[in-house]
RNA sequence: GGCCCCUUCGUCUAAUCGGUGAGGACACCAGCCUUUCAAGCUGGCAGCAGGGGUUCAAAUCCCCUAGGGGUCACCA
């Protein structure tokens, strides 16, 4: 039995979306599972719109989502080159090939010629194919043109019979022949179009599983064809379900955060990417959802892909990435959520002042703190800047509710005094404190609690009270409180 | 418009060869826990697109209709 090899062959013309990532992650899912290869092609044979900015994006982006490959890009192989433009004279080759078996011929009409067949065809009511016209030129009268003309190369289709995509997600999906025109396999500019240049690639580089977005089904027969006439083996085919954005349409810019690099500096980790995009279009069978990378290789399988398109779901990326959140390493979580401090100008300072073991050691204690409580690397940013800055401002709502009565200002001292004096200051030692002071003074723990976080924190909720006054150390805290009496008139 | 694919809670999905009270997850709602907010736990709401067949029996097989998506480029 031959050896798998799977291709993921984006084009350099836009950023990694969440649909190509799913992409990509389901062959890489597939090659790991049956223990075949990865390879990572650039179709870059638009040069009009591919850039190599995007190629280096998503680069960038595959790597962050720890989708690897065996041979491609920044690791070469046995296959190369395996940037497509760079295999043009192997596409040149084959096209004069069947130029020369008469599978193949010179085609001299002007896009404006097509264009004013297409839109008479589209009139009278007919499909908008092309007429043929330059099919029996013969190959001398071609090869005079040539030199003054510009042309492309179009591919003679076959009128009879039909082409049978045999589909491993959906078995075998008919087309008549009928139905396709000559279409075009090389360019005026010289360069393949997209399904010739596929096809080609495919074969030399000897992938047996061509696995995509349904998009690419319609395609298929005229890649068919193609090989058929090039004499190639096929290899086996897999049309993934779309994913659709929530109105239903395809997605776009317009639909918001759609691509990898937007995920992530959202605060998205990738660990909860991978999980939740391996659950858009597959399933494990089971009711099991949040699994990790080696649990999703090891019990997937191109079966068990869906048909129907998916909508993807904000929500739940969400809060699976609350859930990652929480449960990994926390060094990992610091780690992370560093470069997202350094965005935000204000923390960035104060941050910048610390040094390095005593910074990544407040981190371990402030992401403990708070990642219990947000969902991105992006909140914990935000629900951390009192651990981090004195001069915060306070909950509008909470100062009404909790800094209006004379009794709280009277409460606050008496909750000064205490902390003043409360030895050893740590946690349970406040929190014990605190308790009795209730009980003395016949108030509910809430009301000591409440105004006691808003003084300290502004804000009226968070992690553990008695945590962050230990974290804050006496000194801020009591400087905080006195700054809450001042600040307000309770009365 | 032609061709192709698809159709189970709002969303992602499960349901071996037809027999299920149609299961799980997110979201939402309620309760518990509790110093706040979360988290966690418990419970609730909610679905087989419609219509015909086949069958003792259909979410599952067949046909039709409707809806959604894709494709028909000198884009990939």
């Amino acid at each position: 039995m031959t050896d798998i090899r799977v291709r993921f062959a984006p084009s350099p013309t836009g950023e990694l979306h969440i649909g190509g990532a799913r992409t990509a992650l389901f062959n890489w899912l597939f090659a790991r599972n049956r223990g075949g290869k990865m390879v990572l092609r650039i179709d870059d044979t638009d040069k009009q719109r591919s850039s190599p900015e995007f190629l280096n994006s998503i680069i960038t982006s595959m790597k962050w989502l720890g989708l690897d490959w065996d041979e491609g890009p920044e690791r070469g192989g046995d296959y190369g080159p395996y940037l497509q433009s760079e295999r043009l004279d192997l596409h040149r080759a084959e096209a004069q090939k069947l130029v020369n078996e008469g599978k193949a011929y010179y085609c001299f009409c002007t896009a404006e010629e097509l264009t004013a067949e297409k839109e008479n065809k589209r009139l009278q009511g007919l499909p908008p194919r092309y007429s043929g016209k330059c099919r029996y030129l013969s190959l001398e009268e071609s090869e005079d043109k040539k030199a003054a003309n510009s042309f492309v190369i179009r591919l003679l289709v076959p009128e009879e019979g039909e082409t049978v995509v045999e589909d491993l997600i959906r078995g075998p999906v008919v087309f008549e022949n009928k139905i396709f025109d000559d279409f075009i396999i090389m360019k005026s500019d010289g360069l393949p179009t997209y399904n010739f240049a596929s096809v080609i690639d495919d074969y030399k580089m000897e992938i047996t599983h061509v696995i995509r977005a349904e998009e690419h089904l319609s395609n298929t027969p005229r890649q068919q064809i193609i090989a058929r006439q090039l004499e190639y083996k096929l290899p086996l085919y897999a049309h993934v379900p779309m994913i659709l954005a929530p109105d239903h349409s395809k997605l776009s810019k317009r639909h918001g955060a759609t691509s990898v690099q937007e995920y992530r500096e959202m605060g998205i980790l990738p660990e909860a990417l991978i999980n939740y995009l391996a659950l858009l279009g597959w399933s494990p069978g089971e009711d099991r959802e949040i699994m990790n990378i080696d649990e999703i290789i090891d019990s997937f399988s191109l079966e068990k892909v869906s048909k129907n398109p998916a909508i993807y779901d904000l929500k739940k990326l969400i809060w699976l990435n609350g859930h990652y959140l929480r449960t990994i390493d926390l060094r990992t979580v610091v780690q992370r959520v560093l470069p997202f401090f350094k965005d935000n100008e204000h923390l960035s300072k104060t941050m910048n002042s610390y040094q390095e073991v005593f910074l990544n050691e407040t981190m371990e204690k402030v992401v403990d703190l708070v990642r219990d409580r947000v969902k991105t690397l992006r909140e914990v940013v935000e629900a951390s800047d009192y651990f981090f800055q004195d001069d915060f401002s306070y909950d509008e709502k909470g100062v009404e509710k909790h800094f209006r009565k004379k009794s709280t200002g009277d409460i606050l001292n008496q909750i000064f005094n205490t902390l003043e004096t409360v030895e050893p200051f740590q946690a349970s030692r406040i929190k014990e404190e605190l308790e009795k002071l209730s009980q003395r003074l016949n108030v509910p723990l809430a009301q000591i609690n409440l105004p006691t976080r808003l003084a300290i924190t502004g804000r009226t909720m968070g992690p553990e009270l008695f945590d962050i006054i230990s974290f804050l150390g006496r000194d801020r805290v009591l400087e905080r409180l006195k700054r809450a009496k001042e600040l307000f008139t309770f009365a």
